[in-house]
DNA sequence: AGCCAGGCACCGC
DNA sequence: GCGGTGCATGGC
């Protein structure tokens, strides 16, 4: 990977087993804008960043190499060898193998913690274009104005200081509906420390599960998305019914209970299961497997 | 127009 | 414990 200035930011070249379209696309994440094919603006930690895709050349505009550094370079996992992530998996077998040849350019985005928590509570029962709205909504009402971005004004996303200001009232007025109450247990929750956010990723997968679920509206499905997204916790599956339609489709015939799915993922994927289930979600979901 | 969405809580057995 | 049902809202 080569990186170096330009009058506009940050080129990086050479950089494999990266597509931006396919990052942001596959479902991991909802705070961002397409300009044009290849062509994004994301929002996340606080910042705005366009980012464009020619072939192996990216081009991440007004950004500094210190912050390419310090907030892009975790962020988008660049220090992760994809190589070595794919060649293991592509190995398991043939169904996983076609996953990750077809959605080649994934990368497992390190995202914040609160941010994940309250994305994923909200993305129960909904849309993905809907969720995106949703914490547009949030953000907009609660978060910090940070600039403009293709004439929009970008808001960053509220802290759990800024969102408890929130009543489940006000929450329900920005068309969260049952979900209102879930995002005033979760913020209570966290501000009061009786779930320490910060302290999670030091405990094990089953640990920091035990904790998350604690919140209403928090059941194993957003819990895993949020170790995963949110915590870096690479040995969780989470098996929504995109995973489930491909894992029946393909492993059981039959149809299978969530806890088999799981038990078949940590046995056949183990410490790689939450890559797997990126290919495996984004190649199903796009090619509409088992619908 | 009705069905369903990256599920979950709650209720009956 | 387990299976069924309601849930706010909007897009297809």
């Amino acid at each position: 990977m080569n990186i170096k200035s330009f009058e506009q930011g940050i080129i990086v070249e050479g950089l494999k087993h990266f597509d931006i379209g396919q990052i942001l696309e596959c479902g991991q994440c909802f705070r961002f804008y397409k300009n044009d094919e290849q062509d994004y603006t994301v929002v996340a930690f606080k910042k705005i960043l366009r980012i464009k895709q020619e072939n192996e050349k990216i081009f991440f505009y007004h950004t500094s190499k210190k912050l390419f550094k310090e907030i892009w370079t975790p962020y988008f996992g660049l220090g992760t060898d994809y190589g070595e992530i794919k060649e293991k998996l592509s190995h398991k077998d043939e169904v996983l193998n076609e996953a990750v040849l077809n959605k080649w350019g994934i990368r497992l985005l390190v995202q914040d913690t609160w941010e994940t928590l309250i994305s994923f509570i909200i993305s129960q029962n909904k849309h993905i274009t809907h969720i995106k709205r949703l914490i547009e909504n949030l953000s907009e009402a609660y978060g910090d104005y940070i600039g403009e971005a293709m004439g929009k004004k970008i808001y960053t996303f509220p802290s759990p200081k800024q969102l408890s200001r929130a009543s489940e009232q006000d929450l329900r007025n920005l068309k969260v509906g049952f979900r209102a109450p879930y995002i005033v247990d979760a913020c209570e929750k966290v501000r009061s420390k009786e779930i320490d956010l910060d302290n999670l990723s030091s405990l094990t997968s089953i640990q920091a599960k035990e904790q998350l679920i604690k919140i209403k509206g928090v059941g194993s499905k957003v819990a895993d998305c949020v170790l995963l997204y949110g915590l870096s916790k690479y040995d969780v599956f989470p098996t929504d019914v995109w995973v489930k339609r491909i894992m029946e489709y393909y492993y059981f015939k039959d149809g299978a209970r969530i806890e088999e799915i799981h038990n078949f993922a940590k046995e056949q994927y183990g410490a790689l299961a939450g890559y797997a289930q990126q290919y495996l979600f984004y190649y199903a979901r796009d090619n509409k497997i088992g619908k």
